[in-house]
RNA sequence: GCGGGCGUAGCUCAAUGGUAGAGCCCCAGCCUUCCAAGCUGGCCGUGAGGGUUCGAUUCCCUUCGCCCGCUCCA
């Protein structure tokens, strides 16, 4: 296990390596944008790939994968990233991307406006004559932020503990958030030991705004998409009308999304564009428990088969309050970065079940939970619904059962730039292999599963004279034909270039030498082991290709 | 967005208010028969903008980026 690899070294290696460079670099770059080079399109384009054939190209309709409760049909799609504005009212995302903002101006925390926790208390000797004051708290907990509000109330007003309850008198039995109409100056934050720290609370608008139209005005403002979700829901009545697919079935995309980060960082993790691989499964309400575990546990496995290790990488359902508000079950693929705490992990891939959420909202418009905890359409002050959805009728119809009923969803999103770090991460290892003395020489090698290699064969003449180069570089001619990526290297001695080739992640090597052109033998080297085997030539290609399939 | 730290060659690191150096890498040539050999030569830099100064990589301001903490994370 890498266990001391530090990120800064990941990050040398991709910029020396022409793997991802920093965006608009000669300018001086640009916070939370990535560029991928040479290599690093090709790892990311194999990442796609991997998952685009086996969620779509080579999946069979007629058989039923085990775990699977039946057999299904998989469909691909790839929408526009601008979609109709009210598309992502109706997704909610609108409402939740305006996040309102608050900073303490003393203790220099940051506060969500409606997070926002505490108690109005009313002292009846105060120096300042403000006498009503709002006690935040930053507890986890009602019960705990309850006390909190008494313990901070204490240390604010110099009371003691005992004395507590006579001199402070609290306006409500619980935890209250505060309204912009609510006077800033009275409010203690955290840790502050002056009233009125925090700041007027302002907008953070996390979808990236565009304009529609050369002279487009604020009518004509739309979004960069935050997620390629909403484009398959809106889509699904196309689909079932020209696919002849029936549920259950999935339909899968790959694609560009924009979020405004407050804060990207740890590398293209947090990206404020990024490369998302998701799929919407739409299926029976009776079956969705089954298949949202079905789907949990393949999305997991197909991690652990493209190599990150089991004990880096877990699978974690979400705790009941830490559920979006449509969800009624989601599980997270996450991986232990570098750059994460011992103990914490980064998210991969969402597995969430969204109940019949997603497809309800752009039928009936924007779903919020009333206080039943059912979702029902939101409505403004006239009781019209707040952001009204296409009325299209969404309503699936199976004509074998007669019933008519709206399809459940499981949804796997997973960040394909994110896996592709995740990959970078997990192969990158340090060893000590011995020169051509012996003595053991630092090696860099990125031991990624094959199938992602950017390069799969490096063909090497063990020295450039004597026919080999000419050997070495027909071989190499014959790999182009047959569809594996190879690479032809005559440069420096053989131990470099194999150096070369692994700090890339090359899994096999095969030099051309002097037995080469006796008897048109050649040598094939395992990046792993370093072992060597010698075989035909006219074999070789077959071998690696036999490799590749695995 | 706030606070702190940091920006010198592709990488690692020197140096200086007065022509910016080294090692590695890379390229060319010679040599070289299996794991970063050697020799010769070559390419390449003070993040950007402004100010002070006769002269700024060095001092000051702004900006961009990176790292840490806070915050955020559908």
């Amino acid at each position: 296990m890498p266990s001391a690899v530090s990120m800064d070294k990941i990050v040398a290696l991709c910029k020396r390596r022409g793997f991802i460079f920093q965006s608009s670099e000669i300018y001086g770059g640009l916070n939370g944008f990535w560029d991928y080079g040479p290599l690093g399109v090709e790892l990311k384009r194999n990442v796609k790939e991997a998952w685009w054939r086996d969620m779509i190209t080579n999946h069979d309709e007629f058989s039923t994968p085990p775990g699977a409760p039946s057999a299904f049909s998989m469909v691909g799609l790839d929408c526009s990233l601008i979609m109709h504005p009210q598309v992502w009212k109706c997704s909610g995302h609108y409402d939740l991307f305006h996040d309102m903002m608050s900073d303490c101006r003393e203790t220099k925390r940051r506060f969500r406006f409606d997070q926002i926790r505490g108690r109005w208390v009313h002292v009846e000797k105060d120096a300042r004559g403000i006498h009503r004051y709002f006690i935040m708290t930053d507890a986890d907990t009602p019960e705990a932020g309850l006390e909190d509000t008494v313990v901070k109330a204490c240390k604010f007003f110099d009371v003691r503990r005992k004395d507590a309850e006579a001199a402070l008198t609290w306006q409500s039995p619980g935890l209250v958030g505060i309204t912009p109409k609510d006077n800033l100056a009275h409010v203690v934050t955290p840790g502050a030991t002056q009233p009125g720290t925090m700041t007027e609370p302002r907008e953070f608008n996390l979808m990236f705004k565009t304009t529609i139209g050369a002279l487009g005005g604020a009518e004509d403002a739309a979004f960069l998409r935050p997620e390629t979700a909403q484009g398959m829901f809106v889509n699904f009545k196309n689909v079932l009308d020209t696919q002849r697919v029936r549920v259950p079935f999935g339909i899968a995309q790959m694609g560009k999304s924009f979020r405004n980060e407050i804060t990207p960082r740890n590398f293209t993790f947090r990206s404020r564009e990024f490369e998302q691989m998701e799929m919407e499964f739409f299926c029976h309400p009776d079956q969705s428990r089954a298949w949202y575990q079905y789907w949990r546990d393949r999305r997991y496995q197909w991690y652990l088969s493209h190599g990150l290790g089991s004990d880096r990488l877990r699978l974690r359902d979400h705790a009941a309050d830490e559920l979006s508000h449509y969800s009624v079950g989601t599980a997270d693929v996450e991986y232990a970065f570098p750059f994460c705490e011992p103990g914490e992990f980064g998210e991969l891939e969402g597995v969430a079940h969204r109940g019949d959420f997603d497809l309800r909202s752009h039928m009936e418009g924007k779903l919020v939970r009333d206080a039943s905890g059912c979702l029902a359409v939101e409505t403004g002050a006239d009781g019209k619904p707040r952001h009204p959805g296409s009325g299209k009728d969404l309503v699936y119809f199976d004509d074998q059962s007669r019933e008519r009923y709206v399809p459940h969803v499981i949804e796997p999103a997973a960040g394909a730039d994110r896996a592709t770090l995740a990959f970078l991460c997990e192969s990158y290892h340090e060893d000590a292999q011995p020169d051509e003395k012996g003595a053991l020489q630092p090696r860099v090698v990125l031991k990624l599963h094959p199938r992602l290699s950017p390069i799969k064969v490096a063909v090497l003449p063990l020295v450039k004279k004597d026919g080999m180069p000419e050997l070495g570089l027909e071989l190499y001619r014959n790999f182009k034909r047959a569809g594996i990526p190879s690479y032809f290297d005559q440069q420096a001695a053989i131990g470099k270039r194999y150096r070369r080739q692994d700090e890339i992640g090359t899994p096999w090597c095969i030099t051309v030498d002097g037995q080469s052109l006796q008897d048109q033998t050649v040598t094939l080297r395992d990046r792993d082991s370093l072992e060597q085997v010698r075989m035909p030539v006219n074999r070789v290609i077959d071998e690696i290709a036999a490799r590749l399939r695995g």
